[in-house]
RNA sequence: GAGGGUGUAGCUCAGUCGGUAGAGCAGCGGCCUUUUAAGCCGCGGGUCCAGGGUUCGAGUCCCUGCGCCCUCACCA
């Protein structure tokens, strides 16, 4: 009952308003000259918002179909009696991107997820009311052609119409048919436009798509169980970053948008879950840049009685089948996992480096991290911006300052780059490596000079875990205190659950978004994110 | 957060020294049965991002604000 009248609804939504004061908005030119089209084709007894259509291929289909020798004996015998047809029929449904009337013959290019075809619709070989729709189609309605398969004089594969359908009237007028749409904004904000109007646009996210399924497959091959974890968290944790918060009405209390799913995966490990994996959103309530969007992809995946080792190996096979993956597509099948990002040719063959973060900074400053009078000095007179990071207490950030800004730089940014052994005392939330306690079991994956993947030997000790968390809270900042403390709060619940016991693992978190503009070679994450955050309109 | 660029017809863009708002494509009317960004003839189309100022006169110069893009900084 309930269902009938919402079809109704539907229905009736679906009939043309017949007088003009129902259309809600003064219409452009443009758009009114569309809707004339569009009544005429009602008119005509035509539904211009087309129906369910079975049989249908894609354009690539419908031209490999084409039968060159078929065609050559119609072009030679077609007119003989008694010949028969044998060029391949198809049905065929795309977007008008061009047409060309030339009075009782008409043109038009059709474009679907697969490519642009030409048709050709003939007074003679179609009916009338079929010819007067071909008259009354806009640039960019969307059409059903089905037809011969043939070749023009001029070598182009062509549906030569015998029916002719729509699917539905666009309104709209499309962007310039040479340049497509370059605006970005409109780009990001109507990216409806964007796919269709600029076939690069959807062969990225169709590339993006493939990354990701390919990534699911190969871990779960690999042994590891995908599982989904809280997005809205009571405590937002498992990352130095700041939250969106929300209130949830019937419990009356905040939530916070998660920031990392790691303090729940690690709660796996504890229930017996051996290898685990989640590719999901994060979201931090940080700016926008050419790496950053507010809310992200992130596949984070732990394996219990690993350690960094087990899972930087992982990340490496999981990048190059990726990468393999994308050459086959870009490329062809059986082709090297080598792509262009930018001026850069990345190969994801070789084995990636691997580089310790004290060899590096010495190789940089010509010094060991343990000469810290040294590093400050070179701090204050190298970059006398970040002096007064010079007088601060912890050497290993005065370290720091200076290994980001002259020795990551030595990183070759063409080649797939582990930075490990960072400081234990930068990473507070890593176990230190067994022979050196002043070292992190840690290892960061730099590619083309991002930071794509960072990876853990995890702490499982419950109450070396509880004091980390504690001189987290109190190291932070006196200006910040007050609303950083508003969601930096201990999680009691994960210490309980590491008191339960956790197995010794490796952890990872990969930057999908990243891994995705890497593979597809776009210059911004927001060519990668289908619709990625904009300032509201108006 | 700082600096730079940009905003003009549906789309892509010109617009000189401050002096009647332009082109191509798209649209409308007409012709055209093998076109390839089809072609030919004709016609219409503007809140020059918004607000303020200077000026006899502002798309143009100045100020403020907004959007987008780029670079840097911050954050991670």
């Amino acid at each position: 009952m309930r269902n009938e009248h919402l079809r109704c609804r539907l229905m009736s939504s679906q009939t043309p308003p017949s007088t003009s004061s129902e259309i809600p908005q003064t219409p452009s030119e443009y758009e009114a000259q569309r809707r004339k089209n569009r009544d005429a084709i009602t008119a005509l007894g035509l539904q211009p918002y087309g129906r369910r259509t079975e049989g249908l291929s894609s354009v690539a289909q419908a031209k490999s179909a084409y039968d060159p020798v078929a065609d050559e004996d119609a072009a030679k015998n077609g007119k003989t009696p008694g010949f028969v047809d044998r060029r391949p029929t198809t049905k065929i449904a795309g977007r008008v991107v061009l047409s060309r009337d030339n009075g009782k013959l008409i043109w038009m290019n059709l474009r679907d997820h697969t490519g642009d075809i030409q048709i050709a619709v003939s007074q003679r070989d179609v009916s009338a009311t079929e010819f007067s729709l071909a008259k009354l189609l806009d640039l960019s309605d969307v059409v059903v052609a089905e037809g011969r398969l043939m070749k023009t004089r001029t070598g182009e594969i062509t549906v030569w119409c015998t029916s002719l359908s729509i699917g539905c009237k666009s309104l709209v007028p499309p962007p310039a048919k040479h340049e497509g749409l370059t605006d970005q904004e409109i780009r990001y904000r109507q990216r409806y436009v964007d796919l269709w109007a600029n076939p690069e646009t959807l062969r990225t996210f169709l590339l993006r798509s493939s990354i990701v399924s390919r990534m699911r497959q190969f871990l779960v091959q690999h042994g590891y169980t995908e599982v989904e974890t809280p997005m809205l968290q009571a405590l937002a944790g498992g990352a130095a970053a700041r939250p969106f918060i929300t209130k949830m009405n019937a419990l009356n209390i905040n939530l916070y948008m998660r920031i990392a799913p790691e303090l729940y995966l690690k709660r796996l490990l504890v229930g017996g879950m051996p290898k685990v994996f989640e590719i999901n959103r994060n979201f931090r309530n940080e700016g926008l840049d050419k790496q950053h969007n507010p809310e992200f992809t992130m596949l984070e995946a732990y394996h219990a009685f690993g350690d960094v080792e087990t899972v930087m190996n992982l990340t490496e096979s999981l990048i190059r089948d990726s990468a393999v993956g994308i050459a086959e597509q870009v490329v062809g099948p059986g082709a090297p996992p080598v792509l262009p990002f930018g001026d850069l040719t990345i190969d994801y063959g070789r084995p990636f480096e691997r580089i310790a973060y004290p060899d590096l900074f010495e190789r940089a400053m010509g010094y060991p991290i343990t000469n810290i009078d040294r590093a400050r000095k070179d701090l204050r007179e190298r970059l006398p911006q970040h002096a007064a990071q010079a007088e601060k207490a912890d050497p290993a950030l005065v370290i720091n300052e200076l290994f980001e800004a002259f020795a990551e730089g030595l990183v070759d940014h063409a080649r797939p780059t582990f930075i490990t052994d960072y400081p234990a005392a930068i990473s507070p939330l890593t176990r230190a490596k067994p022979d050196n306690p002043n070292l992190a079991d840690r290892a960061d994956l730099f590619i083309a000079g991002m930071e794509i993947a960072p990876h853990y030997t995890e702490l499982n000790d419950p109450d070396v875990q509880e004091s980390r968390f504690r001189e987290q809270l109190s190291a932070l900042e006196p200006g910040k205190g007050a609303e950083e403390s508003t969601f930096r709060t201990m999680d009691h619940d994960f210490i309980r659950a590491l008191k339960v016991g956790m197995p010794p693992a490796g952890g990872m978190g990969l930057g999908v978004d990243r891994l995705a503009m890497l593979l597809t070679n776009q210059r911004t994450i927001r060519d990668v994110v289908l619709f990625p955050l904009m300032r509201p309109e108006e």
